[in-house]
Parts: C-alpha cells; sequence; structure tokens
RNA sequence: GGGCGCGUAGCUCAACGGUUAGAGCAUCUGCUUUACACGCAGAGGGUUGGGGGUUCGAAUCCCUCCGCGCCCA
C-alpha cells in the first residue's frame, strides 16, 4: 500500500475515480425505506446556460457537506440536482449563435424552428454546470435529474397557473413593468443591474401658463420623456413654490398645460427642488399619478424608440433623443443647465442596454392572498416553534418586510422559450386558462364562442421555480416521493434571491401542498474578492473553482470555503487562501500514510490472536496512557463536529477537525508511539494496541471528515478498509461515502488520561522551550530532572510517559521524583501545580540569557497575580459574582502567587551564574 | 431616506456577559528527527475604531460619533 502513496498528496486522479466508483454503484440513489427518515435537499437549480462560480462552489459543498453527513447518519438522504430553463438568458445565448452560424433571427426562424434550435443547444451544453457539480464531489442523485421545461415540470406549472386562475388570483391589466427594449419583453427583478453611469443633469425652464415669462426650473435625468409629463411636484413645504402649487405650467415642445402639484414624498434638495412627474415612465411618477389621478402617458415603442406622442421624434430611439431634445430647448432658451451628474442607471443583465420603466399589458398574480401563509410560515408559535427557520435569523426581518408590501408579481415574459401561457382567446377575445391544449374547434368554456388563438407569451422561469421542490418529486401528481420526501429539510441558497424565489417558493408550496416547501434555509456567505467586491465577470475579479480544483485539488477548496465563512459573514477570497486546504490534505495524507507504512503486518499479527483478544482490540480496550488519550479526544472530536453539522456551523466542524488531526493525531499521538512501532517499546502487545488505536482513530476520522473532503478520505479510507475488516472481523461497507457516521461513546472520553497526558505534554513543552531558548542544538546532550511536590503528581508520569518525555524533548537523561534535588546550574521552568523543571546546564549556555528568561517569566506572572488581586480585592465582585467563579479565581491566585515565589527563587539562584 | 451587517495581532478571521482575547497566513529563531519543508520545534506581536453608559465584570449589552459594505425605497 504505502509504495502507492507517495510523499505528497496528488488528488488529480482519484477524485474522477472515487466519483465514477459512487456512481456505479448508485450510492447517491435515494431508494425510498420506510424504515429510514428522509433527509431531503433540493438543489437550487442553476441556470440551464450557467457555469460554476465560487458561489456555487460554496453553496454546494455546503448542501454536499449536509448530504453526505446525513446519508451516514442514515437518513434516507435525496440530494435532487438540475437545472431552470433561464427564459431569456438562454433564448439569448441561442439568437446569438443563430446569427453568428447562419445570420438569422429567430423571427425568420419562426417560433417553433426556434425553441427547436433551444431545445438542441441545450441537449448539447445544457449540462455543463451539472458536470462541474460532479467534479465537485456533489453527492446527487443524477437519477432524479429535472429541468423546469421537463415535462412533468411543465404540467405542474400549468397546473399552478390553472388554480391561481381558477381563484381569481391572476390578471391581465397595464401597468408599469420593467421593459428591455433591445429584447422587447417585460423583466424581472434579478435581471436587472443598477450600474453607475454619468450623464448630464438637465435644468429645464417649464414656462407659467398665467405668466410665461416666468419659470419653474425642474432637473432631469431624462429629458426626453418630457413628452410624456403630466404634472410638476413640489414639496408643499418649500417656500420657494408653495404659492405655486395649484397653477399650471406649459410643457415645452408639447404646449400642453401640466398643474403644478403639492407631494410631501418629493425631496426640497433633489435639483431645483421642482420635479417633473412621468407616470408612464418612472416609478414613483407612477405611483404619485396614482395619487393625484394624473393622465399617463406612454412615449415609448416597445423597443426603445419614441411615439407619436414626442411629435417629430417619432422613431427616434431614447437615448438619441435625449441628446436632440436637449439642443431643441437650449436653442429655445428653455435649458436653464446642465450639470455632469453620476447616478445608478438599471440596466438589463442580459441586453445591457437600460431598462426602462414601461406601460404595458402584462399578467399579474395577485401576491397579497398568497403572502399571509408565507409569513405565518417563518413567525414562531407560542411554542416558539417555526415551520420554516431562516439562518441567519435576521434575514427574518428582510423576508417578512418584502411579504408585508409584496406587489403584485408580472409573470409575462415577451418571449419564446418558456411555458407558453395557457390561456386561449374566443372570438371576442375572452381569456380562458385550460388545463389541456383545446381540441381544433373547442369552445370557450363559459362563452361557448369559439378559441381561435393562444396567448403568445411565456412565463417568467420564476413560475416555475417556485414550485420546484414539489413540481421535482412529481406535483400535481400524487406520487410516492411526493409523499415521502415532501416537505423538504434544508435549503442552501444565495441571500440575493430571498424574496424572488425563496419567499415565492414558500407561498407557493402553502398554496398548493398545504405546507412549507422546507424546514430550513440557510444563507451561505457571499463570496468576494480580495478586496471585498463583489466577483463578477465585468470586473474580472472572478475566481474560477475549476481552475483552483486543478492547482489545489477539489478536497483542498471544499474544505478551504467552510473554513473561512462564519455565519452570516462574507468571504474575502484569494487563491492563495486555498493552500490551507492544500497543506491540510497533505498533513492527512502523509498521516495515512506513516499509519499505513507501520500496519503491513497487521493482519498477520491479529491472526494469532484469539478471538476474546481480538474483540478486546476492536472494542477500543486501551491500556497505554496515549492511547487513551486519543481515544478520548477522538470522542470529544465526535461529539463536536457531530454537534456542529447539527447546527449547520460548517466553520466550527471543520475547525474542530482541522485542529484534532493536525495538533493532536498528528503532532502528539503520532509522535508518542513511534518507538512502540518502530523499537518495539513495550512489546509486541504494545505494538499491536498502538496499531489498533491507529486504525480506529484514523477509521474514525476520515468518516468524521468525508463531508468535507469526500475524496481523499475514501481514498485512505479504502486502503484502510481490510485492516479495518480484520479487526473488527466483518465486512464494513463498500465505501466510505456510505459508512456509518461516528457515535460518540460517553465513558470514552477518558477525562483522567486526557489530564495526565496533558500534564506531559506541559512538561515536553517547557522542556523543548528551555532547549529553543538556549538555542541548543539538537545533538546537545541534556538531562532534565522534575521536582513534583506530591506523589499524587508524580505519579501521573508512568515510567513508560518518562520515556516519552526524553524522545519528545531529546533528551540524554531524565528524572523524576518528589523533592528531587535541582542540579547547580539549570534552567528552569514553573509549571503549574507545584512542579518544576530543572535542565543541567553546566558549562553550555550563558546564564545571563537564562536570567532574562526568568524575569520575563515572572513579569507575565506577576501582571497576573495583580489583575486578579485587584479583582478579588473587590468586595461588590466577591459578593455579587457567581461562587463558582470566584472560587476559581481564589484559586488561580494561590496558585499564580506560589509559581511567582518560586520564580523569583530561581531568579535568586540564578543572579550569580549570570555574569 | 429606511433596514441590516461590519470595524479585534501586519493580513484574513474566531471568540456572542466570566481563566492571562484565540487560529491560519505573514514575521523572527533553530532544525536534511527514517509520514509530511505543503514539514518539525520555539518565539514575538493586541488600549478589541473613538467617546459615553449599564454591570461585581464588556470585544460581547445600550447610546453616540467616525469609517466601510449590502439590501430596500
Amino acid at each position: 500500500m504505502p509504495a502507492e502513496m507517495p510523499p505528497r498528496f496528488t488528488p488529480g486522479t482519484i477524485e474522477s475515480k472515487w466519483y465514477t466508483f459512487w456512481n456505479e454503484h448508485d450510492l447517491f440513489k435515494a431508494v425510498r425505506d420506510i424504515r429510514k427518515k428522509p433527509f431531503t435537499i433540493m438543489i437550487p437549480p442553476p441556470n440551464v446556460t450557467g457555469a460554476l462560480h465560487m458561489g456555487h462552489a460554496l453553496n454546494n459543498t455546503i448542501q454536499d457537506i449536509v448530504a453526505r453527513f446525513k446519508r451516514m447518519q442514515g437518513f434516507c438522504t435525496l440530494w435532487l440536482p438540475g437545472t431552470d430553463h433561464a427564459g431569456i438568458a438562454t433564448q439569448a445565448v441561442v439568437e446569438k449563435k443563430l446569427m453568428k452560424d447562419r445570420g438569422q433571427t429567430r423571427n425568420e426562424l419562426g417560433r417553433e424552428a426556434f425553441l427547436k434550435e433551444v431545445w438542441a443547444w441545450k441537449e448539447e451544453y445544457g449540462n455543463r454546470i451539472l458536470n462541474q457539480l460532479r467534479r465537485l464531489g456533489a453527492s446527487c442523485d443524477w437519477s432524479r435529474t429535472r429541468f423546469t421545461m421537463d415535462e412533468g415540470l411543465t404540467r405542474a406549472v400549468r397546473e399552478s397557473f390553472v388554480r391561481l386562475w381558477e381563484k381569481g388570483l391572476i390578471y391581465r391589466g397595464t401597468r408599469l413593468i420593467n421593459w428591455d427594449c433591445k429584447l422587447e419583453t417585460a423583466i424581472s427583478d434579478d435581471e436587472i443591474e443598477t450600474t453607475e453611469v454619468r450623464g448630464q443633469l438637465c435644468y429645464i425652464k417649464y414656462p407659467l401658463a398665467e405668466t410665461p415669462d416666468k419659470f419653474v426650473v425642474v432637473a432631469t435625468t431624462r429629458p426626453e420623456t418630457l413628452f410624456g409629463d403630466t404634472a410638476v411636484a413640489v414639496n408643499p413645504a418649500d417656500e420657494r413654490y408653495s404659492n405655486l402649487v395649484g397653477k399650471s405650467l406649459i410643457l415645452p415642445l408639447v404646449g400642453r398645460a401640466i398643474p403644478i402639484i403639492g407631494d410631501e414624498t418629493v425631496s426640497k434638495d433633489f435639483g431645483t427642488g421642482a420635479v417633473k412627474v412621468t407616470p408612464a415612465h418612472d416609478f414613483s411618477d407612477y405611483d404619485r399619478g396614482q395619487r393625484f389621478s394624473l393622465p399617463m402617458i406612454n412615449v415609448l415603442n416597445r423597443d426603445g424608440t419614441l411615439n407619436e406622442q414626442a411629435g417629430k421624434y417619432q422613431g427616434t430611439d431614447r437615448i438619441k433623443a435625449r441628446k436632440q431634445v436637449t439642443e431643441e430647448l437650449d436653442g429655445l432658451g428653455l435649458l436653464d443647465r446642465t450639470e455632469d451628474y453620476t447616478h445608478s442607471v438599471p440596466h438589463s443583465d442580459r441586453s445591457k442596454t437600460p431598462v426602462e420603466p414601461y406601460l404595458s399589458e402584462q399578467w399579474f398574480v395577485s401576491m397579497k392572498p398568497l403572502a399571509q401563509p408565507a409569513i405565518a410560515a417563518v413567525k414562531s408559535d407560542e411554542g416558539g416553534k417555526r415551520a420554516v427557520t431562516l439562518i441567519p435569523e435576521r434575514w427574518e426581518k428582510t423576508y417578512l418586510a418584502w411579504l408585508e408590501n409584496v406587489r403584485d408579481w408580472c409573470i409575462s415574459r415577451q418571449l419564446w422559450w418558456g411555458h407558453r401561457i395557457p390561456v386561449w382567446y374566443d372570438t371576442d377575445g375572452n381569456a380562458a386558462a385550460l388545463r389541456e391544449d383545446p381540441a381544433p374547434g373547442a369552445k370557450h368554456p363559459k362563452t361557448g364562442k369559439p378559441l381561435i388563438r393562444q396567448d403568445e407569451d411565456v412565463l417568467d422561469t420564476w413560475a416555475s421555480s417556485w414550485l420546484w421542490p414539489f413540481s421535482t418529486l412529481g406535483w400535481p401528481e400524487k406520487t410516492a416521493d411526493l409523499d415521502y420526501f415532501f416537505p423538504t429539510n434544508f435549503l442552501s441558497t444565495d441571500r440575493g434571491i430571498i424574496y424572488l424565489w425563496v419567499a415565492r417558493m414558500v407561498m407557493a408550496a402553502c398554496e398548493f401542498m398545504g405546507e412549507q416547501p422546507f424546514n430550513t434555509v440557510y444563507f451561505h456567505a457571499t463570496v468576494l474578492d480580495e478586496q471585498g467586491r463583489r466577483m463578477s465577470k465585468s470586473l474580472g475579479n472572478g475566481i474560477d473553482p475549476i481552475d483552483m480544483f486543478e492547482k489545489w485539488g477539489v478536497d483542498a477548496v471544499r474544505l478551504t470555503l467552510p473554513l473561512l465563512t462564519s455565519e452570516g459573514q462574507d468571504i474575502k477570497l484569494s487563491e492563495s487562501k486555498f493552500e490551507m486546504g492544500r497543506n491540510f490534505c497533505n498533513k492527512l495524507w502523509n498521516a495515512s500514510r506513516f499509519a499505513l507504512t507501520n500496519l503491513g503486518d497487521f493482519e498477520a499479527a491479529l491472526a494469532k490472536l484469539s478471538k476474546p483478544e481480538r474483540e478486546a482490540l476492536a472494542a477500543g480496550e486501551v491500556t497505554e496512557l496515549e492511547d487513551c488519550f486519543i481515544e478520548g479526544r477522538l470522542t470529544s472530536a465526535i461529539v463536536d463536529v457531530t454537534d456542529a453539522l447539527d447546527r449547520y456551523k460548517f466553520n466550527e466542524g471543520g475547525q474542530a477537525m482541522y485542529h484534532f488531526v493536525w495538533d493532536e493525531f498528528c503532532d502528539w499521538y503520532l509522535e508518542v508511539i513511534k518507538p512502540r512501532l518502530y523499537e518495539g517499546k513495550g512489546g509486541e502487545k504494545s505494538r499491536l494496541a498502538a496499531q489498533a488505536t491507529l486504525v480506529r482513530v484514523l477509521d474514525g476520522i476520515l468518516r468524521l471528515l468525508h463531508p468535507y473532503t469526500p475524496f481523499i478520505t475514501e481514498e485512505i479510507w479504502q486502503n484502510l478498509r481490510p485492516l479495518i475488516a480484520a479487526l473488527h472481523g466483518d465486512t464494513p461497507p463498500i465505501a466510505l461515502a456510505i459508512a456509518t457516521w461516528p457515535r460518540a461513546i460517553k465513558d470514552r472520553l477518558f477525562p483522567r488520561e486526557t489530564a495526565r497526558f496533558q500534564f506531559m505534554q506541559q512538561v515536553v513543552r517547557g522542556l523543548r522551550n528551555i532547549r529553543a531558548e538556549h538555542q541548543l542544538e539538537p545533538k546537545t546532550a541534556v538531562k532534565a530532572v522534575l521536582r513534583a511536590p506530591d506523589a499524587a503528581t508524580l505519579e501521573m508520569l508512568g515510567r513508560s510517559e518518562q520515556e516519552t518525555i526524553r524522545n519528545l524533548a531529546q533528551l540524554a537523561g531524565f528524572e523524576a521524583g518528589v523533592g528531587a534535588r535541582k542540579p547547580q546550574a539549570s534552567a528552569t521552568v514553573v509549571l503549574g501545580g507545584g512542579s518544576e523543571l530543572y535542565v543541567d546546564l553546566q558549562g553550555l549556555i550563558d546564564f545571563k540569557m537564562e536570567l532574562l528568561r526568568l524575569e520575563a517569566n515572572r513579569a507575565k506572572v506577576h501582571e497576573g497575580v495583580s489583575k486578579l488581586k485587584t479583582k478579588l480585592e473587590n468586595l461588590s465582585y466577591v459578593e455579587r459574582a457567581p461562587k463558582e467563579v470566584v472560587a476559581r479565581d481564589r484559586e488561580r491566585l494561590s496558585e499564580l502567587v506560589a509559581e511567582l515565589q518560586r520564580i523569583e527563587k530561581h531568579i535568586e539562584e540564578v543572579r550569580p551564574l549570570a555574569k
């Protein structure tokens, strides 16, 4: 085995090897089992056009950690993967390709043929991100992969639409919506990116109707929308204008009279304090228009050119018209001035063009009735229980605030790629929503008139993804999967889609399933660049996870990311951070290499044992101190990691393992047992006990780490597997991925042995400190003496431990005794509990250094003493603080005082030597 | 304008009312010790953004100021 293990861990080949193995054995397939509890995670479906970025890498690592943890704990674990059809994005990609390859537009191709092209594209390229997730090690049940345009999910969308229609929650209306002028469709909030743009603030003079030589000056960044102005608003409390409220202005270039209205929401500080009101082209003006019953005048065509309302500008693109209008106003003397002005402009993510608030006829869902149950679901009942728990909790506020002020949802999109709205119109234009496509000649169910055409539009992609937690399980059919796996348990997602997706899923589940879609929602950290900026394509500051996989190994990336996250805080990531994970993997690799190298004869040795002897070893019967210690620490690690993962504290679990493996298992246990393995110290039995402990503890480590670093742990575990089998006399599972999660057994904490071991560590560290501070070369032979205050303390160190101390501190001799004699010229360490350590350094060192060392020590202890004294002299502290706390401090103080006295004594003894 | 979060070692972050505030990286000093230099051993480094308050006790709770970020309008 060791021959196959190079001294450096090389992740490349083992990753695909084990991923293939797990899948070939269907280990991630969730097979319903009524004897098991289900645990379900629905992947947040990435866009089918998408590629894995760091946010995905973190999010899916988290989900995989949970999935693997729960699977090992014996839950029937389903992690269901899939993608969404990303209406706009996908259509845009395919349109672009069509233009490039064949110079055709989708209109030239026609709807049906175009959709064929999109499907072909999806078949060819749509699996990229799912394959990248496989690379990450995602333990998804790929046999259940879903796509929002699948037949089943399409049926779900249709059913949900018709149900809402039947309840009267779907309506068509003319409203202000976000419009992409290039793609000519309504778009959702998440498809909008606000970017800072350098523009101009135009100050335009609007003449007063009564006295046209007087003006009100309004400031605007969009002068071209002036044709749609139906008022000018001022703050009624603004003395500059209050006397003008109610009067009329003449709209420049148009000549129409518009009123001056007083509205408290107008900011006195912006521009001149007077603002033009264009209800059909601005969201706040729209609201203002509603409140003041102003007419709405749409001045734009679908493609972003001005319409007939703009007179001679009809047909001119709005951006061009902006300049021309400004110039014309200037010519007329109606342009007061312009200022350079940087402001945020919403841009379409897809077309990169400015988004226009646009008045158009769209389909909407009434959200208020759906919001109520979704609000109730996250609020706790009297018992403090809640149907849906958000982690971190503070997002509840955001979630609730949105739902409490929810606006109706524009669900129609003027696209081809997506779920076509299942509404048909009769000859009079009456609409009907239908579960099934009408047969030729079918009649409108209410009017009885023939249905002649289907609505042209498709639904917003979110109208399918809000059903994801149950449509993926077969809804609206009453499937066994749905019955068993729903409601789901855990959702990990980006907080950026808390409204768009999370809240809507809760609404949908409450409406259609009658219960919440998931119990826990975990909002993962946002991955930022080194400078704390969002990673984005346009900035080019992204770190490609695939590159990182190649450079550091998947396990290193998977371990590092959760280690960097603390709950709810964002991560500033740089490439070099992965070094931590890489180094840890290498450490684990080498510890295992060491173990396996020294276990070559283990099976043969076991074979010679009687059954009870072997069983005792397998059960973890330990006698030597270090074996007890490491078993006890393992037990603690089991408790800590399990607890951390139960609470979704991924960094705590990772941290606990990092510390246990590196600082306890490698730095101490492995070092301490070397003589037992190499030199046969303690004899054959002791060697075998060390080997058995090694197997047991390494096995435990691999299990506990598996959710974080599945590949390296599987690789090592497979090497260890025959030894585990031999030790336990049974057949372990075929893979670590389905091995059982370790259980902590209380009486295997070994607190007394652990304390003894820690005492020994204290001694070794003290001796090493002396060596290092006096820069003694390793080959310099020194002798050390431990003076114990009493027999009980002395007994903490057995003969074997004394030998270990000799070894680890590289001593030529070590003796310990109650009241042992201090050598004449020695360096000293005063330990807690009354013990003292002496290293005979006659002629070896400069005792001035030792004096300084002791004095530094004294200063430290002295500081502790005075702090504690002050504290304990404070009467109210002694009276009011809990007794245990005070008692602990008292004890600590007397301890420190004793220590201080002893250090002082040693200082006096060293002083004559320090010349 | 409203809401939320952050400010702790040179850097990135822990610690969430109770020992002398901890890690990783970086720094310094040793070390070819037969698992690992992606390593081993040791060390230095902090007025916890400023000010005020509550408390026996504050990095932690409250107020305020300064700086930074995100979300909503």
